[in-house]
DNA sequence: TAAGTTAATGAGAATCGTTCGCATTTAGTG
DNA sequence: CACTAAATGCGAACGATTCTCATTAACTTA
């Protein structure tokens, strides 16, 4: 149940929580916005307000159920933490967004930061490109 | 000559666009944000206006002169284009920004990119830790 | 080098995603 | 079931960025 999700999470189990996570465990979309969110619920009978979803989603990113990545112009779209870490290779024409583990690149992180002198915590990898789809247009 | 670097960019040679040019190849700070190039230009007594500091460094990213970084809270900083590709390594308790360069990781990329059937056009890799004057507090 | 054409600029309004303030409601506790 | 703190809704406020449009400056050609 996400009552417990929350609960472990040292968050209250109200309505609007529940209802985000239960969305977001969905998994219809990896990514999505604030926005997106608001929209989906709404259009799933739920009243709720956009300040509470923004609300709700910077307490799960903080409580670590989701990540938040920030995008061009100011965008941030946010996503579940599950399974394991991973990077994220993007097409630039499409906007489709897929998925990859490296652990040669995790390992070459960690030395580099331990190089600099960086007691690492996190990392952000983003690849840009054109899709397989889009090369054919 | 600031001059011929615009031309060659397709870019009419205005005064401010010389100006922040200037400023950005003094290199005194790496990452600027538009803000930044604003205020220091008001200091060094020239006249110009915030939107034409975006536009410009706008016209600058697309030139190739400049890359733009994508940061929190809708921070965009800019960073004159000069010598080799490298990525960032920041500490997340003082803001310090070091720069690295690893070929491998480069090469991994690639070889990632291909095989989820993409053509690379960039990527952008941050490492986020806790550098190595902070960790004494 | 002066006139003409077009693109660039300044100033402030507008926009967009996001956050805040405060009155109201709800969840968890006894 | 009543109580208290925390969560919500609403709309206003915000900060970075972009736009509009009248004015000005930069290349072009004569």
């Amino acid at each position: 149940m996400e009552t417990q999700d929350l609960k472990k999470a040292g968050l209250k189990a109200t309505v609007p929580r529940m209802k985000i996570l239960a969305l977001l465990e969905e998994n219809k979309v990896r990514h999505v916005s604030a926005e997106d969110v608001y929209k989906a619920l709404l259009e799933s009978g739920e009243d709720l307000s956009l300040a509470t979803v923004y609300r709700v989603l910077t307490q799960f990113e903080q409580a670590g159920l989701v990540t938040r990545h920030h995008f061009e112009g100011g965008h941030s779209v946010f996503e579940l933490n599950q399974g394991e870490h991973h990077d994220h290779i993007l097409c630039v024409k499409c906007g489709r967004v897929d998925e990859f583990v490296d652990k040669v690149i995790e390992e070459r992180q960690q030395k580099i930061a331990a190089e600099k002198g960086y007691n690492m915590t996190d990392h952000s990898l983003y690849i840009f490109g054109i899709c397989s789809a889009c090369q054919k247009d």
